[in-house]
DNA sequence: CTGAAAGCGCTAACAT
DNA sequence: ATGTTAGCGCTTTCAG
């Protein structure tokens, strides 16, 4: 573990003329010099303390990924749609040469104090939060903070999310282009899900423009589980409501209904359509496919990264609020009726 | 961004007094002070700064998790096998009071060096790694390191890992137990793959059981992904082997065989009984529901994070490799034959 | 182009 | 129980 002092000493130099090879300052520095220390440099393996370096600089090149353990308790990582995203915004920061630090959170104080403590130079929270606790974030560490799926008026704050009322609108515009008419729309139905109140708008905007009015609307109420799927789907095959088809808001929960619809004698796409949100790699691998609206996961990643340097970088930019594009990916769990 | 100085100077005591209430020390400090430093602390807001810490004490109170993205091309957390094990990971590290720093890593050269910049008081390499590679990097920067599903004969190195050997034991004999005479073994067969490797001598040892050779064996030397799984399914369902069931070293594999045997109008488990390997959460999703050799990644996390803090904390240790029992899951992918 | 001095915020080791 | 001194490894600033 040489030290810069150490380099300069074997070199006869002072610790700046390395430290200035080190950061690669060529201007600085005469090129015999230059390549004699980088020499030594490899020799006695030297490698920069980061400790020290952001104690000057206050600045560690890190950035703070949250993801709260509000949403699915336990094992956040077993949501692979947070794990797929999460790889992806992992690599791209790397690609910016920043390190990773992850991290769970249950209170937003230690979220906060992660920061400072760090003086990290960046954070994303990859689950919604409401605006309210955006501000309190903000607050305690003024560093830029990229918001993922959350909604916040303020201009000023970073958010990356998805066109939630298009997806709403799309899923169910497809449904009743196959002739369905008695549509429902699967979810955790509450104000402070904004995201999910935005897909039931699109899903009433679709049903308006097929003649049909808000009283249509069918809202089959459920947190979004495998589990509580499978019980909304026996209930659907026991014609406890008059549906012929399901907009479900998360592919998990429409893979739970067709799995309960299925264990109590409904063949799924004949007499139950369905649809799901998210395009989970999953969707491929289940029977019947499943039909989906698809946020593509890798350019929303992107998204965020690019957002949150051009904020450390400084540049300036109005574009603080970026809404990524759906799609309907078509599979096998919709059939058309007549 | 009080520090504490600034705390001190409030207060008209020295640093050191606020330094030892900010660590705890009561034994040093009067009650009185100490209380009143602690109501400073609080209303100036002051968080201590991690990096001069470190710095001082030479240890950053992190853990480094790296994955290779040698394995699976691409985000390696669209794996959910490791995804859910890195989410244990990280949960049970911060219940330790440790920061979480990830980094998928293509060379080895990087690892190395991102422990000795950040003075990383531990590391965990999820994915395999060869023996040699190990012992560079335990020769680059001397923190405790714990190598998961590696081999490394030397007693010092700290490895995590499944019993291999049992989980293609069991897997095989319970499809002979169930009838099934002519049983394939499906995965990525090279000698380097020591993993697979000894599953394959927990199939043959259940082979011989059953009184017979290794000369029954049959290699499906695939590489373990979905789509090749797919490829090797439709050889199946065409009778290009004559088997009747098949043990895949991963769930994903066994998937895609199953997919591939489906659309080649094999009907599973009537004319093919399947198991796969890691019990997956999307082995309960798929229809029919996957029978799997589990591994408790819980438990296997668990014994990762114990090891390694045993180690931190220099605790005599003479238990170097865990091996994690596993057992069949039965779900619905075998079926008897007479 | 090279160097000397000062200090980032904290703690260990000694005073008092 | 409290304070003083010194220094972790690096960069910034200012001089040569």
């Amino acid at each position: 573990m040489a030290t810069l002092k150490e380099i300069a000493q074997k070199a006869g130099v002072s610790v700046m003329t390395v430290s200035n090879v080190v950061n690669g300052k060529h201007s600085k520095v005469s090129k015999d010099t230059f390549d004699y220390i980088l020499s030594l440099i490899d020799k006695y393996d030297y490698v920069p303390n980061l400790n020290a370096r952001s104690l000057v600089k206050k600045s560690s090149h890190t950035i703070v990924v949250f993801t709260s353990t509000f949403v699915s308790h336990g094992n956040v990582f077993k949501d692979p749609y947070l794990s797929e995203f999460f790889g992806e915004l992992e690599s791209f920061i790397r690609e910016n040469g920043y390190y990773v630090l992850v991290q769970t959170v249950d209170a937003l104080q230690s979220a906060a104090a992660s920061l400072r403590n760090w003086h990290a130079d960046g954070a994303i929270f990859m689950s919604p939060l409401p605006a309210e606790k955006i501000r309190k974030i903000q607050a305690q560490y003024p560093c830029p903070v990229v918001f993922v799926d959350s909604n916040d008026p303020e201009p000023s704050t970073l958010t990356v999310g998805i066109n939630e009322f298009k997806g709403g609108y799309i899923a169910t515009k497809y449904l009743l282009s196959q002739g369905h008419r008695r549509i429902g729309i699967a979810g955790f139905y509450d104000e402070s899900a904004k995201i999910v109140q935005e897909r039931y708008k699109g899903y009433v905007a679709a049903l308006k423009e097929f003649g049909m009015s808000e009283s249509d609307a069918v809202i089959l109420h459920t947190v979004t589980t495998y589990e509580a799927g499978m019980k909304l789907g026996s209930a659907l095959a026991n014609h406890e409501y008059d549906i012929t088809a399901v907009f479900a808001t998360a592919d998990l929960l429409a893979l739970g209904i067709m799995e309960g619809a299925r264990l109590n004698g409904c063949v799924i796409p004949r007499d139950l359509s369905l649809i799901g949100f998210d395009n989970l790699s999953l969707c491929d691998i289940v029977t019947p496919k499943l039909t989906s609206v698809s946020q593509d996961l890798r350019l929303k990643a992107r998204s965020v990264v690019d957002l949150l340097f051009r904020s450390i970088e400084g540049k300036a930019d109005s574009d603080n609020k970026i809404v990524c594009d759906v799609q309907l990916e078509l599979r096998q769990s919709v059939q058309a009726v007549s």
